[in-house]
DNA sequence: CTGTTAGCGCATTCAG
DNA sequence: CTGAATGCGCTAACAG
């Protein structure tokens, strides 16, 4: 490995000098910069980043940690969140919790260990209260994205979940539905909460009674168990219209009812959270409330920089994105 | 910040004992050892990865490099070479080169001064030859994926693109289709080439006389150009059937074709390479080669966690992944 | 304008 | 079984 102790001997100067060209301080004559620059392209040296880190404290290089890397929603953020860490010479750490507490402290511990200058995350419940706390005790700056965490004050970035589901489901009842099952996540995540507030309000505000046994509750990722289902279609009045919480449970809802031999929208109605980016343009379908996913990651990352970066502890800002009511051809009127 | 001396200070050892007790080596004896582990726990303690590699040499750090992280292909492979790594103790360095090889050797720079110990990469096209030779310079071990690079020896996990465009146009064929367009990525991409081999070679077996004219290029990622659509029907036997190189110019093919006012497969048959994950789930509607995608990546993983660990340099190996086809509702026999 | 000294946090080597 | 000295590659602080 070359190091910037070769440069100075073959360039005939002290390794401090060499260090001054390389990182543009301290005055150099143009002579003495020019033949370093030209041992330096010789010999191929590149920087070692650790021992640089390693005096510096700061290692230039971010984490992103996401709950479901096959979620559209959060590869999208992570483009967002991936441009503007680039734009400001970050490095990003991507990791993927897959919605699992265990496995966001698993790489939790890695991030201290790692000693990245900040993380940005999607939280995977109101437990991970316990990751964030653990993160500040070590006094690395966090952005929290997607899912408000009771009981800490944070830099966040949130969708208008209440609006957005309020909006799905008064467009089912402008429709004349009457019994709309709500999939929704677990109570554990923020977005599940305020996704059921939204359909409750939907249904107060139209005078609808609310019947709780068409709420079923999945998590996000779990769109493969179709238990919630069956329990949906053994009702005696089974639903007209379901609301999936977000992109992936929709997409076992819709399997689970195909299985069963439903046709969408003919026999039942389905909108969902969240859209499904690039692939799900094959074939618009789904009536969804559409959360401006790269815009997450993009506003988290300058959160996250701004305040890596400002000396002052400025007060903890929450920003609220809106979501945009896309209707498609999942929905119908409710034939008498 | 707590170091190994804090502790040593606390437990009345010395640094070196404290060490030992971390990494497990050496001989303890089992009082000290619980009594610096005690202190550890007590000042919270969390290792310096950055001091420990400076010293070792060894960052226990991978970088993974894809060229599109929308695409569902490489969402899926990603999560396969997560998992490969966190097994084997590795953290990963994520990044995402957008078809581009400027960004690409940005990322290429960058995973040099970070001193990971193994980089897993699809290249951009055969030019990145050029970044994989810096990688080989600074003996940074390396695995390609998805794409083969002409002018290198390397450890590859490829899928097989001849024989799942053969069998993507042989379908198409079967059904009496004979103007079948290519909708290709670029020529600079082994699997651009491979599928127009296999496009050719369905030709050629069945008898049928190859027009070039069906045939154009875009980027694998340049899905919203519609120019190349045009080209194609402004011929004056414009196709009846469209294989798209790849999921994303299978969007946009299908996405133009809409917007013309064509029915697929009412109108016009589309195939293409590469499946949709679970977004695509809700519709599935396109007839695909559909690939492993998950094992590319845990392979290549495997592949480059062995080079990383053992120590005698055995040959580079050259796995090749079959590919499915799945028949689905986007291809119709053609009409007479 | 350039060089010397010291130290970031840890692990290897050699002594005890 | 445990400790002291040394160095990984680099840069901050001070000298010249």
């Amino acid at each position: 490995m070359i190091t910037i102790y070769d440069i100075a001997a073959k360039a005939g100067v002290s390794a401090m000098t060499v260090s001054r060209v390389i990182n543009n301080t301290g005055r150099i004559s143009e002579k003495t910069r020019k033949r370093v620059r030209k041992v330096m392209e010789e010999l191929h040296y590149i920087p070692n980043m650790l021992a640089r880190s390693l005096v510096s404290q700061k290692t230039h290089l971010l984490s992103l940690l996401i709950t479901d890397i096959t979620n559209p929603f959060y590869t999208t953020l992570a483009r967002g969140a991936e441009d503007a860490a680039k734009k400001a010479g970050y490095r990003l750490l991507f990791a993927n919790s897959d919605e699992d507490y265990a496995k966001e402290k698993d790489y939790i511990d890695m991030i201290l260990t790692t000693r990245v200058d900040g993380v940005l995350l999607a939280p995977t419940g109101d437990h991970s209260l316990e990751n964030l706390n653990q993160l500040r005790k070590h006094h690395i700056p966090f952005v929290v994205l997607d899912r408000e965490i009771p009981g800490i004050d944070v830099d966040v970035v949130l969708g208008d979940s209440k609006a957005g589901a309020r909006n799905l489901v008064e467009h089912l009842i402008r429709l004349g539905h009457r019994r709309i099952a709500l999939v929704n996540g677990l109570q554990d995540v923020s977005t599940a909460r305020l996704r059921y507030t939204g359909y409750e309000e939907a249904h107060r505000l139209s005078g609808l009674q609310l019947d709780e046994s068409l709420i079923v509750h999945l998590g996000y990722r779990d769109f493969h168990d179709d238990s919630a289902l069956d329990q949906l279609f053994q009702l005696e009045q089974p639903p007209t219209a379901i609301f999936a919480a977000n992109n992936m449970l929709a997409v076992g809802v819709i399997q689970s009812l195909r299985a069963r031999g439903f046709h969408v929208p003919g026999d039942i109605s389905v909108v969902c959270f969240d859209d499904f980016g690039p692939a799900g343009a094959i074939n618009p379908f789904l009536t969804v409330a559409s959360q401006p996913a790269y815009q997450f990651g993009q506003l988290g990352m300058q959160l996250l920089i701004e305040r890596l970066e400002s000396e002052n502890n400025y007060e903890f800002r929450k920003i609220m994105l809106p979501s945009q009511l896309i209707v498609r051809s999942s929905t119908l009127p409710l034939s008498p």
